[in-house]
RNA sequence: GGCCCUGUAGCUCAACUGGAUAGAGUACCUGACUACGGAUCAGGCGGUUGAAGGUUCGAAUCCUUUCAGGGUCACCA
């Protein structure tokens, strides 16, 4: 429970009472549990060391200030907790300031506020996106709103990873057996096509590794590729020709992919930029007597007094490694943006690798790098294992939102009640709740958890939802078009009902659950907030007549239609929509 | 083996970062529609928070030990 001003007023109480600075940690305001009465609860344990009395004496002590404050209407003592309630007065004024504040719980950016960059998706373009890549960018996306809905100027980037041995397996095996195929003359997705030579490449090079069946051999595929890769290197026309054409085919139908997700990036960067920059700067300060060479004049720093082992960053033939290209990244953001904080939203497989390139930042005297920040995710197992693009045995991002909006359309199909929707419309609508079905699962999830994907049963439309929360949504609108017109009214004329006010609790929570979403770099509590709220409301819904025509009517449209605002507002951090009937 | 993360109802997840009798969904069993929209609501069943110690007024949460699962320790990304 945070309304900051009775916080601050209630300490000021406890330290006057007292006469002593009493830290403001000892301070503790919960809200109260539901089983007992009461709207929040002050933990009354740590004052006892001022009272130096016993604890029921304490609790009292303080009540009795307390119980004088207009925010308070009564208090109950139980152990050692002091159960306030909160007057309606109190909770009609702060539910007016919820209601009548613009963008409610979104701070603009202004001129002065902090940059931040999120890097997210950063895909390799040799095969499509997966069920894992839809992980990192639902996070990456919601985590970017939710820094922008703080005030913060955020930039959504990414990194390309389109250069390498991995690129060069996928254009090889096109060049042998593709035939001149295209995704064009096909009827594939771009993506789709190239990844199927990523494949065959694997499986030919298993094939003539079985048939060698010496392990100190290298198989002739292998060497083609490295052999390739140099070219590339080199920028021999051919092979750059292949490179781009193979690419742009990855990028159309990664697009396409993008689009369905809803998210737009603010700048790429491209490894096949970046790791110039980073083999030129590792080479200044290999200079610089920072990093070392060894006798094979590959590059190395030393990280090992720092529990960190030593850590390549040149081959011995010169070229770059992955860290290689990540440091010069790096360094091209910070000119480009200046950035106050940056963001990496990569899965918990990289933990070391972040530690390392914050570190060798450091190391490098930037004074930005403890403004660097990884969030870390949790991998997305299937109940066969682990997804390997390798060995095929991945959940497509396309096939699986496709799923989804599929199963959403028929349900909708059947339920007749919407025939006087046109398919177009009844598709519009699928999209929305299969979308949303999609994304809310994953975002529920705490992110730093690992997520086990069943793909037979693992997404429902009931329950703890997005089509449950779409549906509160749908239903309040409905409710709302029957009475355009109403005037705002932010207290009952009786005593508030339980759920009236647990409702305008939870309004007035909405801009401290998005700030704890930011400081905990997840979004799965603006999640569950989300769905606390519908559920909270659905209830009220039930009980509570709203169009009765009573005097009640303009107070209980008013919680109906902020309700409403920040469900739909919330959602949209998440990156969700709502439909207007469902 | 070293380091890191995770173990909560049959299953999927919460628990406001140390607060009260650990809560939701799902599944299963009841009950509620001449409707402001039943993709809803109410009730029941379901727990030694992997285990054992410790810290303190108070532990799912912090510390130690231990068990289980995952990750990582590449001249892969």
């Amino acid at each position: 429970m945070t309304i900051d001003f009775l916080n601050k007023k209630i300490e000021k109480s406890i330290n006057d009472l007292y006469n002593v600075d009493i830290p403001s940690n000892f301070c503790q305001i919960i809200k109260t549990k539901s089983d007992f009465e009461g709207d929040f609860t002050l933990i009354i344990f740590p004052f006892l060391s001022f009272s130096k009395t016993d604890l029921l004496t304490t609790a009292n002590e303080i009540a009795n200030i307390l119980k004088d404050f207009d925010e308070i209407d009564s208090f109950n003592i139980v152990k050692g907790f002091l159960n306030l309630n909160l007057s309606d007065g109190f909770l009609s004024n702060l539910f007016k300031t919820a209601v009548e504040s613009k963008n409610y719980g979104f701070l603009s950016s202004k001129s002065n506020s902090e940059t931040t960059l999120v890097e997210f998706s950063s895909p390799n373009t040799n095969k499509p996106l997966h069920l894992g890549h839809i992980r990192n960018n639902l996070i990456g996306f919601a985590i970017s709103n939710i820094f922008k809905a703080c005030g913060h100027n955020v930039k959504m980037v990414q990194v390309i990873n389109d250069r390498g041995i991995h690129i060069c397996k996928s254009m090889l095996a096109w060049l042998k057996y593709g035939n001149g195929k295209t995704p064009a003359s096909e009827k594939v997705k771009g993506d789709f096509f190239v990844g199927q030579y990523y494949i065959l490449f694997e499986k030919k090079l298993k094939e003539e590794i079985n048939k060698i069946g010496d392990k100190n051999i290298i198989p002739n595929i292998l060497i083609e590729a490295q052999e390739m890769l140099v070219k590339w290197e080199n920028k021999d026309p051919k092979i750059i020709k292949l490179w781009n054409m193979m690419n742009n085919w990855v990028y159309e139908g990664m697009d396409i992919t993008y689009k369905k997700l809803g998210i737009v990036f603010d700048k790429n960067y491209y490894e096949s930029d970046t790791y110039l920059d980073g083999k030129r700067i590792v080479n200044e300060f290999l200079d610089k007597n920072i990093f070392f060479s060894k006798e094979d004049n590959s590059v190395w720093v030393d990280l090992s007094k720092y529990n960190l082992d030593e850590k390549l960053l040149l081959r011995s033939d010169g070229t770059a490694v992955y860290m290689t290209q990540d440091i010069g990244t790096a360094f091209s953001r910070y000119k480009d943006f200046n950035f106050d904080n940056m963001i990496y939203v990569t899965g918990n497989e990289q933990n070391y690798h972040f530690q390392t390139l914050f570190k060798i930042l450091e190391k490098l005297s930037c004074q930005w790098a403890k403004k660097c920040f990884h969030l870390s995710y949790g991998m997305v197992d299937l109940p066969t294992g682990k997804m390997k693009s390798r060995e095929g045995t991945v959940v497509d991002a396309d096939d699986l939102i496709d799923k989804m909006r599929n199963e959403s359309f028929n349900l909708i199909k059947k339920s007749n009640k919407f025939d006087d929707f046109n398919d177009e419309e009844i598709k519009d609508l699928s999209n929305i709740v299969g979308d949303g079905a999609l994304k809310y699962f994953i975002l529920k999830v705490d992110s730093k958890k690992s997520i086990m994907f069943n793909p037979e049963d693992s997404i429902d439309f009931n329950g703890n939802t997005a089509p449950f929360i779409q549906y509160t949504y749908a239903r309040i609108n409905s409710v709302l078009s029957k009475k355009k017109d109403f005037k705002n009214c932010y207290n009952s004329f009786e005593e508030m009902g339980s759920v009236e006010k647990a409702l305008i609790k939870i309004i007035i929570e909405f801009p401290n659950c998005i700030k704890q979403c930011k400081e905990s770099l997840n979004p799965a509590f603006l999640a569950n907030y989300i769905y606390h709220l519908a559920k909270t409301y659905n209830k009220f819904y039930q009980k509570v007549p709203i169009l009765d025509g009573s005097r009640n009517e303009n107070f209980r449209l008013t919680i109906s239609k902020k309700v409403s605002l920040v469900i739909k507002n919330g959602m949209r951090l998440l990156g969700i929509d709502v439909p207007n009937r469902m």
